[in-house]
DNA sequence: AGACTTCTTGGTCAAATGACCAAGAACCTC
DNA sequence: GAGGTTCTTGGTCATTTGACCAAGAAGTCT
């Protein structure tokens, strides 16, 4: 199957693949709490001693998968993302590749998404200055389309962000291997309901279009 | 402060609250599995032994835990709901009271989003009938607002379910303290995204309206 | 106040857990 | 194939963990 990479260096590099799909996979099972480095060794066929001899600690695990994580969803998005100069053609195709990622059988995202909490002090702010990347990918790609007109006005780019992660990620938590939606349906499905509302055309006098007694002004 | 509630049952339900809030911070902070049944038992003031004398163990609190959060949010949900008969405006107002759940320093809310995969069985299938009471809750708010002809034809509505669900549950996951929305200018924020859409007026024509490209046949 | 129930105390117990390591096997390089 | 490096083996070790309990204290009721 795998052949001969090279030196001694590329199986490395193929070993602590094994570890951390062995480690996602623990984790996402039982969460990083209530995991055990005895079954992740296992899960990666090897003793207890053999993965120690990798990662000092199980935090040093859920580290190195969480950036992996972050880096493997990043460069999906900017692939998928590439291929259109359309921005508003750009955002549905950012949002299917995250959909996909998230669908694809990858455990490293489940982690990342629910393990954020066993994060402490360091670790934290690294994962943080990473995540901060993939949320400014996003944040191009709005104001992208705002500033090509795309966006009716009065819109807040950062909570339409958040919005949409989170019903993004939520896929992860619902969607059955059994569901007969493909993922890329779900989610042209969410682009079509983000984009255009889901009011019917003669219900949608009458309403403020922005939300309605604000706050706060615009910070 | 708390008076004397009557005879000894009062107490009884009163002290269940306080080791339930316990066990709803402790595993908020670390997770089901990460927690440890001392540590609830120290934040609910109480010795280990006496906290095994109310519960056997440490799934049968998560259990109580997650049948809590998810008759409260329930609750309030319905009572948000039940003032308006505008089917829009009931949509919104359920909006509003589940972020305003989520952001009201709850912890209940937090096991029962991030604690899921440590039910097991019995327990996970109880949970789940439980929560189909809430989905069932929201599916009836959305078909009203279809029947009504408030929604634009070709809409799936068990997914604008789930696009809403993740949407506010990751409220839970980024707003801050000091974030100046408060959790009404969210929900509103939300709901007007989610009625409108986002594109501007001049930029709707030209896309399908609906999903594009249908895979699977309607179920 | 006496009888009875409820709850707490302070601890035990076996199992599990994260980290670690000395000794040796496998591998690589020259 | 010798010498050095890398990795594995099979285990240890101190803690921690969930569960449990006998004995007594506190509360309740009549």
């Amino acid at each position: 199957m795998t052949k001969n990479l090279g030196p001694a260096a590329a199986r490395r590099t193929f070993d602590e693949e094994v570890v951390l799909d062995a480690a996602a996979h623990v984790f996402r099972k039982h969460g990083f709490g209530g995991a055990t480095v005895r079954e992740v060794a296992q899960a990666a066929g090897m003793l207890p001693g053999s993965l120690h001899y990798r990662y000092p600690s199980k935090e040093a695990l859920l580290l190195d998968l969480m950036e992996r994580a972050l880096n493997r969803v990043l460069a999906l998005g900017r692939s998928a993302v590439e291929s259109a100069r359309d921005p508003a053609e750009r955002l549905r195709l950012g949002l299917r590749a995250h959909i996909e990622a998230l669908l694809s059988g990858d455990d490293d995202f489940y982690v990342l998404l629910y393990d954020w909490r066993s994060l402490e002090g360091a670790a934290m702010l690294g994962m943080l200055r990473l995540r901060a990347r993939y949320e400014a990918f996003w944040d191009d790609l709005l104001q992208d389309a705002a500033r090509a007109g795309w966006v009716r006005p009065g819109i807040d780019l950062e909570l339409v962000r958040q919005f949409g992660f989170g019903a993004m990620n939520w896929v992860a938590q619902w969607r059955q291997e059994t569901d007969p939606r493909t993922p890329a349906d779900i989610a042209d499905a969410f682009w079509s309901y983000l984009a255009f509302g889901l009011l019917a055309e003669d219900k949608r006098r009458g309403f403020g279009q922005t939300t309605r007694k604000r706050k706060g002004g615009r910070r």
